[in-house]
DNA sequence: TCGGAGACCTAGATATTCTGAGTCTCATCG
DNA sequence: CGATGAGACTCAGAATATCTAGGTCTCCGA
């Protein structure tokens, strides 16, 4: 059986570039530098040997083959990610219960998980706890500390701070850590959690 | 955009090892070993939190979600591999025309490239040459080679010979090559060359 | 003529993936 | 029965791929 097949990895970059037009905001959003998205749709380009983009002084455009593959490629994310929910059935649609520790919520916005409605549609409720164990006994879905860890089978996801350099001179700059089950590590629940927690950590004061 | 999405790389191994119902034989459709296999299924399985087959002893059976799973899976590769196609619409149908150097005919069965039907459909033609410039100028599409390189910006593939554990003491055991532009290294035609290469490729008697 | 934004480049660090060698279980055969 | 072979699995280390950090460049607007 012989595809033609690019990189999942260089294919998501480039849906997420495309969609916004900048890879600095790409960047964001996949939580990597924009340098990691440059070399990415690079790659992609070049094993497709066709140019994706424009670059020009203003901005980014795509050319005319980047406007024919954006929308096929955005499909087959989405039969992608249907099918996958499609076979773990117990995680679809329901609502997270999230744990958060005080220090987490130190650098979250105000009522934090509440302040977004898009998050909120996939979260039931929040509980103010630092206990692992709650996640490994499915009392709740994830957790959300500031450090901490290691946390053995336990899939993990980190969210760093924007980086305060007069404070942290030498030592471990602080990072969220997003902790869930491996098998709910990439459902759209947490995908949407992680997402909103990089949008919206901010340095403590 | 939140998306439900396990890696590319972990599906392609399902999918081959699904079809086949073999680790074994699904390594050796992707040129790696079975242990390979076996980990990236693992994984793909832990990522989901459902087991995709049933280790029996006889062999392999897919569980309910596997069964599920694959067709749609086998539809988003078909997708994804024809939307990549219609943007290098240069190279879609466009039979090969292929370099070979002599010793590397001398690891592969009698008339290759035309003992099998299968790849007569993806081959215009083939000529004696050791010249990678020809691939450069496109004068061919490809050319393949035992030993060599390196071959600066072009793609390569690397195909091992099975090992003669009694010549090769001490000296680089002989390997295949295939070498070719970026934009065609991963098309239906290479992909079929250099598959058809891994199944092929004998030890010189 | 600055300064900021954003794309790009390169070297080195980090993470992922693959290999190679060894283990285990079961089925087949003498 | 024990020997043999096939195939899945495991683990450490090697090979690859990917990301970061820091610097360069160009364009734009003040």
């Amino acid at each position: 059986m012989t595809y033609r097949l690019p990189s999942l990895n260089t294919l998501r970059v480039f849906e997420a570039a495309a969609r916004h037009l900048s890879f600095k905001t790409a960047a964001s959003e996949l939580g990597v530098t924009a340098g990691a998205v440059s070399q990415q749709v690079k790659k992609l380009e070049a094993s497709l040997g066709v140019d994706l983009f424009r670059r020009l002084p203003h901005g980014l455009l795509l050319t005319v083959a980047g406007e024919t593959y954006l929308p096929k490629i955005t499909q087959v994310f989405e039969d992608l990610s249907e099918a996958t929910e499609s076979i773990a059935p117990e995680i679809n649609g329901r609502k997270f219960t999230i744990g958060v520790c005080d220090r987490a919520l130190a650098v979250l916005p105000p009522n934090w998980p509440l302040h977004d409605d898009t998050l909120k549609a996939h979260v039931r409720d929040s509980v103010r706890t630092t206990d692992v164990e709650l996640v490994r006994t499915d009392a709740i879905d994830c957790l959300i500390r500031l450090g901490g860890g290691p946390y053995g089978e336990l899939a993990l996801e980190t969210i760093p701070t924007p980086s305060d350099t007069r404070q942290h001179t030498g030592e471990h700059p602080p990072e969220l850590h997003f902790i869930c089950k491996p098998g709910l590590a990439d459902c759209r629940q947490s995908r949407a959690i992680v997402e909103d927690l990089r949008g919206h950590v901010v340095s403590r004061s």
